[in-house]
DNA sequence: CAGTGCCT
DNA sequence: TTTT
């Protein structure tokens, strides 16, 4: 049901693709998946908390602890990842691919005050498969910026139900989450924004 | 905490 | 690399 497509340095920004229905059936679906594999909080390497606390679907999850940033098969209190629930492989294989599903969705749980620094998604084998994401609940701030850190960059508010592409050029650009506004959404049932990432790993 | 700005 |  996308209302627009946005295209800001190669990021497609599908505004509205989900209906509210459909977000809420994806809440629900994540709610499995965190029943089966719980949020944790992970340690930056060079040992700060996160601010985000995370878990994952799918063959691989990715964890951040001392030893650095990865991709695991199991979550980090050993039991296997949950599968990725089927209306998220659905976005996929409407806007992506329906020859390769994606390996992991990080699912992401943003609070209030959480924010994620401007960063690169480059732990993965292959960067010609892109970066889905599905923003749920309160919104958030997308800030993207160059191919390298530095330099001016370019803000968009994404909304529940808004979902983006990073493919091309635009899947090594930097890019990170400012701020949430808390209450611009009644999707969840407190503060806060969820943030679904699905990538092919290898 | 200053640049990559966000907005009270 | 997901920080202040």
């Amino acid at each position: 049901m996308t209302e627009e497509t946005l295209e800001i340095r190669g990021f497609r920004i599908f505004k509205g693709y989900l209906d509210t229905a459909e977000q809420a059936a994806l809440v629900e679906a994540i709610r499995g998946v965190v029943r089966a594999a719980p949020l944790f909080s992970p340690m930056t390497p060079y040992g700060k908390p996160m601010r985000v606390r995370m878990t994952s679907a799918g063959r691989y999850g990715w964890v951040s602890d001392r030893r650095g940033y990865r991709y695991e098969e199991r979550h980090p209190e050993g039991m296997a990842w949950p599968p990725i629930p089927g209306e998220v492989l659905a976005v996929w294989g409407d806007l992506v691919s329906h020859a390769r599903m994606p390996d992991c969705c990080l699912v992401n749980f943003y609070d209030a005050d959480a924010r994620m620094g401007m960063h690169q998604d480059r732990d993965e084998a292959d960067f010609s498969w892109p970066v889905l994401s599905v923003s749920l609940g309160d919104e958030g701030l997308f800030r993207i910026g160059n191919a390298t850190r530095g330099g001016k960059t370019e803000s968009h508010w994404l909304q529940s139900g808004d979902v983006v592409v990073m493919g091309g050029d635009a899947r090594l650009t930097y890019h990170g989450i400012d701020r949430i506004k808390p209450g611009t959404s009644m999707l969840l049932d407190a503060p806060g924004r969820i943030n679904l990432t699905c990538r092919v790993v290898d």
